[in-house]
DNA sequence: TATGATTTGTAATAGGTGAAAACAAAATAG
DNA sequence: CTATTTTGTTTTCACCTATTACAAATCATA
């Protein structure tokens, strides 16, 4: 069908100097997610003749966005070396927060998706209010950015919780338990920061991480799936994550798998999270009411991984239930891949074999190769999310 | 979160040329969605400047796309009267065709999408072999042209069966026999039409026709459901259909909401299809084996109408059913409008309290006002919808 | 009826953008 | 050392829209 935009976005480009933003948003854009790239092959990419692309690449360094680096080691072709145009990393980074119950990840991403270090990890639960809890996150912001140089070209924030598109509010984050707070607009306050701020949720941006950086590079439209306590996820569809109408979209954990199931927390019955969630799997295992579900997990994934038969025996009683909610996903998404995240990364791991079959025996649609893989970037996923959302809005907003 | 494409589509403008055709199809674009427009207005919406405008209507003009008209007819305001740019009807108009089991829709739409006229339905059978149903097809389309001044911008063709996105290939269409019919370029042979040909699944660009023309307008995201035999539906997100990697997106039908279902004829168990489809509605009405599905189908709708409590219980015992998969799409996508045709729109006439019940007793996420609507279209909707991503397609590879 | 205000269309000029072409530079191959 | 290849630089040019000034068409008001 090739159904392209009828009425082509109005702010792309208009006049020429909206059409000189396009471009140089197109080309730190390539830089970011393809690395150092000679000027030659940025011409071949963008369709902008040599002269074009010398001067952008010359606006972009003068912006401290992008260096050239003079013939770099080894050379190939017999010609002239090129000049390889590379994004900054450290005095082009965007500042990237992860939030969670008892942890909190801050860190600093530089252009072309090097994290440049990931200082602060708390492990004191946050405050309970609200308003201290943001005063908190902005005072670790504050200190992080006082030891930089230049200032972040943008901040993302990863929440575990439903995050409203646009303006960055939360509407519930219930582990947190926070509701309707305007965190975008409270750390824009607490810190000063002029540039964006990007608040998201922690399962799309971790789906977006992966698909720049992770297991979904090259791959348009992929489906992750992350399974903890609860179960997340998000979509890419045509390389854009997709956000529904208030953002919320991607809230996968609570599609109905089975009607027949247990009550979950939301009101619901037979959520998928409630077959396929941490409770659901410790409950297989045998384990009723762990003192402590985290190490109860940790260590049954490891036992797993010591192919301890009962352990592996888990995993794979689990598998048909994971199948049935990724059939359901990859028949209204056709994904060209699925990736697998948090408890579902083992599950994969210690029963493909079943989740593969059980997959088969469910889809009605075998001509469609999908393939499952488990997620690349682990815990560090929203941060590094937040982090792309974070350049992405930059990009967005260039001048 | 607003997550802007990184790499922003390299054809969008790059050079001065590229640039005025992107205006021009901005420009056309508005007019085919929102009609008949005075320039100045035009110059709001899209930034330009009134001599930009003047400029880029007057080659629209010239070519035949638009169209000035004098000063209407009232007068409103006290200042020059405005020139109003019009899409052309006669002269730039879309063949549709929409191609079912027994029936084959053709019709002529114009640009602002005005059915100019719906010339042939045919009522016998397509031939069996797929060389033989292009064939008449074709027959169709020739003649349909014939009669005509000027030949189509493009062709679009309404399937209902997989189609591959891009290269117009039905992958299977087990209504007709199909597969692996590289439908596109069968027809583009058969009619020696030049322009592009474009073949959608029929139920998807029925949601395109809702989204554009329909029960979906001014809702960037949206979800369409259509019961009949099959299940079928698409998804609107951000004002474009959702394709998937190889146009699969949307199967709805067989997404999984009663793992302790009934078998499907695609091979797996408790696909939506099997609880919500005619042949489940049927059975509700005590109806095992009709003669004629669609005779049975309709009686019990118009026994409905006149509200006869059998069979308005008949549609309130499905409620329950059609909600289980509704809230998965609502919590997966999060759209602002549910769209449902078919079967669906009786039920949501008929038992729309029982329905919106279920919906909320499922919902988790009760902060999400979802509209439920009925289709507009109704029958006409997959051919409407082939007119649209006809005119998609023209626009996109607007010279 | 005449005049000014308001809105819209038109024409001429200007500024900015990338393309095209010619040339210079830096490497390899022989 | 020369020819070839690849890349960067410079200049010229074509194109697009903005800007500006002005003309046309209507309404409001005196």
């Amino acid at each position: 069908m090739s159904e392209e935009n009828v009425t082509t976005s109005t702010t792309q480009g208009r006049d020429p100097a909206s059409l000189r933003r396009h471009n140089l948003r197109t080309l730190l854009g390539h830089l970011h997610l393809q690395g150092a790239t000679s000027r030659v092959r940025l011409g071949e990419i963008t369709g902008l003749t040599r002269s074009a692309i010398a001067d952008l690449v010359a606006e972009l360094t003068e912006r401290g966005l992008a260096t050239e680096a003079g013939p770099s080691q080894p050379q190939s072709g017999r010609g002239r070396p090129p000049l390889i145009v590379s994004p900054r990393d450290e005095s082009a980074y965007v500042l990237a927060l992860a939030v969670d119950v008892d942890t909190v990840r801050i860190g600093r991403v530089g252009l072309g998706g090097t994290l440049l270090r990931e200082s602060a990890t708390r492990h004191a639960p946050l405050p309970e209010r609200p308003e201290e809890a943001v005063t908190v996150l902005s005072r670790m912001i504050r200190r992080e950015t006082e030891t930089a140089e230049v200032s972040p070209l943008a901040m993302g924030v990863a929440v575990p919780g439903l995050v409203r598109d646009g303006d960055g509010v939360v509407t519930r984050a219930p582990n947190l338990g926070w509701r309707e707070l305007a965190l975008a607009e409270r750390l824009r306050e607490g810190t000063g920061f002029a540039g964006r701020v990007v608040v998201g949720n922690e399962a799309r941006l971790a789906a977006l991480a992966e698909h720049r950086r992770g297991a979904g590079r090259e791959c348009a439209d992929l489906v992750y799936v992350s399974a903890g306590v609860g179960v997340g996820g998000g979509v890419i569809a045509r390389d854009r994550l997709l956000t529904g109408n208030t953002g919320y979209a991607g809230e996968i954990g609570h599609m109905v798998t089975n009607p027949a199931g247990r009550a979950c927390h939301c009101g619901g019955r037979g959520c998928w999270e409630t077959e396929i969630g941490t409770d659901a799997l410790l409950r297989r295992a045998g384990i009723v009411a762990p003192g402590d579900r985290h190490a109860a997990l940790a260590e049954l994934v490891s036992r797993a991984h010591g192919s301890e038969p009962e352990a592996l025996e888990t995993f794979r009683g689990m598998s048909y239930a994971v199948a049935v909610g990724l059939t359901n996903l990859i028949n209204i998404f056709d994904p060209c891949r699925v990736i697998l995240g948090g408890l579902l990364r083992p599950t994969l791991l210690y029963a493909g074999e079943e989740l593969r079959g059980a997959l088969e025996e469910l889809r009605g649609l075998p001509e469609l190769p999908v393939e499952l893989c488990p997620a690349e970037l682990g815990e560090q996923g929203p941060m590094l999310g937040a982090a792309e959302a974070a350049v992405s809005s930059f990009l967005a907003g260039m001048e």
